[in-house]
DNA sequence: CGCACTTCTGGTAACGATACCATATATCCT
DNA sequence: AGGATATATGGTATCGTTACCAGAAGTGCG
């Protein structure tokens, strides 16, 4: 053609085959590891695949056996800390199972995590694991998809489908604890930074902090409760949103003695906010944050937090897929809803003045 | 077999040809936007395309026509948050050219990179962007599959191939102008924590320190460079490194009045190690971070780090990867070698007291 | 009108591997 | 010994799609 190069096509289990004076079929079965291989047999075409550097078309594979050996995952953004745990959960169960991964990001866009899902499922992924935010169009299509019978798993909120299990953290009662244990610690102010009402999670924590509340005979006030400047926002970067929603409550004359965020970005916005206005965490104003992202255990004073344990979210999905994958596809839904910890740090509780948030309360 | 599903195989275009009343040809040559096809021949195929939700199989789209569509992104860790910005910068360029991106992680394992690399290869993605950390065996395989031809580039590091092109930051001037910026604010004592001399852009780094202190006419001491604990952690989670560090700085009789940190993480753990001492940043000691990780607007203080314009480091690669696609594959390597942007914030300039390390300095 | 050219549709072979079948030899058991 | 079984190798068809070729039907033009 135009150049040189173009001609270099790639090798294939013919080319090996003939360099090794066997059959193209022996070359697959020793790149199988079939049983049925003398030794010898073996040693000459792997002794070939190694000099030429032969590396097996997986499309053509794929193609022909019907499995790819692919998990794919589509996660929200991949800046999420939440991403990072719930990979490597995932990779623990299944990589010695021999499988790869393909990652997808949505990034915020239906459109993207459409293209995304249909990519990996147009190269024929084994299964798919998501866990993107929830909307209507997202779902619609994850209906569609699940319904040829590929092997899903929704990580992170409810999922509606017979076929497609999914795997949460308990929210609600992870929400309810913290506010538990700041009532514990004497507060009868407690406000909430960072409502959304579109996020399922978000929505969760928000309902046990609400219940806690009640549970506890305390007063819901909403004017200790404060949104999000920009509803839309994702999850995760919101420290923007904390500041915003703290610096609101505080401009208010009735202040709150303690805060839960609804996730650690926006807590330490909020500190931030706090710190900026003169206050002290937690002297004046204790604080909890959500997801214990590692980060929280450096911030000024480390971050009181609850961990949704992602990491095992991960191995679980990882679980159910295998499930899926080797044995009954169409076996009935399940659904796995794991415990929070609450990891107490310095945000709440100061070392120096043991129950500070006992002389506060406006 | 066993239980009822299995029989449900994909739907192909032989599916969608039959119901359509037309030949597989044609379905093809709709879902592949040929142009010489009828206006109502295409809305005849579309129309079913959508009523049976079909999904063209990849692979042997991929097999037959040679090309996948497809963009291997193999990244160190997926937490980094240079991670997301890499591909941000990448998919700004290609999703508009219709590629897809498969993202896969090494995880700090030379095994896993070579699993990830391989597995991106054998289903023949159409070109690979390799952003791991550089390691000997890494590097021989990356030749190994660099050698047929695949369009390779990689990031965030050099690397000697005629073929493969890379793209990466001039950390040693990002260094250089940082140490020249605490310079000016009169600091003569200037440390360095978390050296590396595994890491190929932190070595870069202290270079860039060491050649800035030595233009300048100050001393190096080596009581003021300080490496990690753990020499093979990675790059961006040694806010523990950054720590142990600075607490052994801190604790020898002489202190610097500066330092520049090898990364942002490392400056957050150097910072809450000087807070923790009782000293002030930047009154007591300044400190300057390297990176601009999104968090490091929000420590306390704000902290001055250095941006290597990582989205930008992301779209070139993008644009090279098009040009060895679409153009020469053979052609000449090309480098591109980004420059850094100092970000001035408040852990190195206090408002208060516009030049507070004039006074400090042991 | 006839020839070149564009537009449109369909058939056939092939991409690179494996499923399945056939066959050959070695091994075992009664 | 002889039939059954395990081991080892090779041949053929096929996975689902597109490259390529063939040809029909419509268009333009001297």
């Amino acid at each position: 053609m135009d150049r040189s190069s173009r001609k270099k096509k790639h090798l294939t289990i013919v080319d090996i085959a003939r360099r090794a004076g066997v059959a193209p079929m022996s070359v697959s079965r020793v790149i199988n590891d079939n049983a049925y291989v003398s030794k010898q047999m073996r040693e000459k075409v792997l002794k070939v695949v190694k000099e030429l550097n032969y590396h097996p078309n997986a499309l053509a594979r794929g193609l022909k056996s019907q499995r790819t050996q692919v998990i794919g995952i589509v996660l929200p953004d991949i800046v999420n800390p939440f991403s990072a745990e719930l990979v490597r959960g995932i990779q623990e169960v299944l990589l010695p199972q021999g499988y790869s991964f393909f990652i997808s990001t949505s990034e915020r866009s239906v459109a993207r995590e459409q293209a995304a899902l249909r990519a990996l499922f147009e190269h024929r992924a084994d299964g798919l694991i998501v866990a993107t935010r929830e909307t209507k169009e997202g779902n619609d299509f994850l209906l569609r998809l699940a319904e040829p019978g590929l092997p899903m798993i929704v990580v992170g909120r409810q999922f509606n489908h017979p076929r497609v299990d999914h795997v949460t953290a308990d929210h609600w009662k992870g929400a309810y604890e913290a506010v538990e244990h700041l009532i514990s610690l004497g507060h009868r102010s407690i406000g909430f930074v960072g409502v959304s009402l579109v996020n399922g999670a978000g929505l969760r924590r928000f309902r046990g902090y609400l219940d806690a509340l009640r549970d506890n005979n305390l007063p819901v006030s909403s004017k200790l409760i404060v949104g999000p400047d920009r509803v839309s926002g994702p999850d995760y970067s919101t420290q923007d949103d904390g500041y915003e929603a703290m610096k609101r409550l505080l401009s208010q004359r009735k202040r709150p003695s303690a805060i839960l965020a609804r996730n650690d970005f926006t807590a330490m916005g909020a500190m931030y906010a706090i710190r900026d206005t003169g206050l002290s965490v937690p002297d004046d104003i204790a604080i909890v944050g959500f997801d214990n992202v590692p980060l929280s255990a450096y911030t000024t004073p480390p971050l009181t937090t609850v961990d949704q344990t992602i990491i095992q979210q991960g191995r679980e999905s990882a679980r159910l897929m295998l499930e899926r994958i080797t044995g009954d596809r169409a076996r009935e839904r399940r659904e796995i809803n794991l415990e929070c910890r609450l990891i107490i740090r310095e945000s709440t509780w100061s070392k120096a003045a043991p129950s500070p948030a006992l002389v506060t309360s406006a």
